[in-house]
DNA sequence: GAAAAGATTAACTAAATAGTCAAACCAATG
DNA sequence: CATTGGTTTGACTATTTAGTTAATCTTTTC
């Protein structure tokens, strides 16, 4: 985690994002959480006053670290269909390296986001991205743009940008989210994760990209 | 709901689904479902035992519903872009009308499926689709069934039809999933929400149908 | 190496919440 | 219109869980 917190605050975190994700915001117990981080329940309170608190955290942590990564591929050199490419790559490892993360901004979603409301300004104005200078709150704008220049250039069709993040970003998430449901009832498929991970990236890469290439009719 | 549920026992499923989805199964409060039924906490009880009961006859209700809902127009004439349209339309058009119902499942899969797991050869046992009398649990099966048709038909690529369905789901579930976090950031998005939801349709259509279509390289 | 500051713990308290129950209500039936 | 069965309710209990506290251990500092 962050250089902020020490190595028992940072289990912590580590810990609540984990029970967070899997129980939601109330559905989490601190024992569980202190369970898991492998520490004394009162060391939750210790250093970070509430369950309530706790949740901010969380949130402020995972809210940047998400939302950043996912705009450098953006803002580097190449062309369109390079950076697309790169940015499902990345975006595909970044949800495969933290499985929690998705559901945890779900969840806040489903909850009607209090804390993302509550603390949006807050985020904004602390927490700039030091490379770009960018809120992460940019980045539904960065993603944007990153489309409508698509369009400019002539690499892509007229496709709405605002559809297409929603396109791209749920086929990348949904994988994630759903895949231990269909393992469920496809048998043999656990076994295939990893390589169907891999795979992901360039399906939807090519998904993407040929299903917004201009078209003679 | 079913019509094997009374008017009273209906209502209570109806708010069920709503805090469930909302709060998860441990963070909903048999108070607050109670609350938003119009009706006394007692009688969750006394309809349903206990709240894990409770979460179990939504469960499986949803479950149901969502999935035998979604095979329909798999099954129907047409051609592979005729039903791969109907499919996405129907799809887009199921989450629209419960906008809770996504949630819901994801949530159960945050949790490790531990209901899904344990009731799911009862649900396969005693609710067959009385039409196709398909096992709800054949869903995964029935929509491969249909890409691979695709690709023999030679009306889409090679494209690995478990990448495939896995992203035709997400860009029509994840639209649903973070409207309200898109919204929060980006101002007048909220009334453009039945128009943008109409176009999604013939958005990821478009993207599918020319992604997938084969190409002479 | 004593004292102080900080970290950690087990046991406790206060509050929230699932679940119970006996009484009241209401609709049907004879 | 009295009786019976199912329904609904407010008040209650038992249990779970967030949060506290005082005592103990650990590390730093002089």
């Amino acid at each position: 985690m962050s250089t902020q917190f020490n190595e028992t605050e940072q289990a912590i975190l580590a810990a609540a994002l984990e029970e967070f994700s899997k129980h939601g915001r109330q559905g989490a117990r601190m024992q569980d959480i202190a369970d898991r981080a492998g520490l004394n329940k009162a060391l939750l309170h210790y250093y970070f006053r509430s369950k309530e608190r706790l949740y901010e955290e969380v949130f402020t942590y995972v809210f940047r670290h998400y939302f950043t990564r996912m705009t450098t591929p953006l803002r580097s050199d190449g062309s369109f269909a390079e950076i697309l490419r790169q940015f499902i790559h990345q975006y595909v490892d970044l949800l495969n390296e933290n499985p929690a993360l998705p559901m945890f901004m779900l969840r806040e979603v489903a909850e009607g986001a209090p804390v993302f409301r509550r603390r949006i300004g807050e985020i904004a104005a602390t927490h700039l991205d030091p490379e770009s200078g960018d809120t992460p709150l940019g980045l539904p704008n960065t993603i944007l743009a990153f489309f409508e220049r698509g369009v400019r250039e002539g690499a892509v069709t007229q496709a709405d940008p605002f559809q297409t993040m929603i396109s791209v970003m749920g086929a990348c998430i949904y994988f994630f989210a759903a895949f231990p449901i269909f393992a469920a009832v496809m048998p043999g498929l656990e076994q295939q994760r990893a390589a169907l991970t891999e795979a992901r990236k360039d399906h939807i890469f090519e998904l993407v990209y040929y299903g917004l290439k201009p078209r003679t009719e």
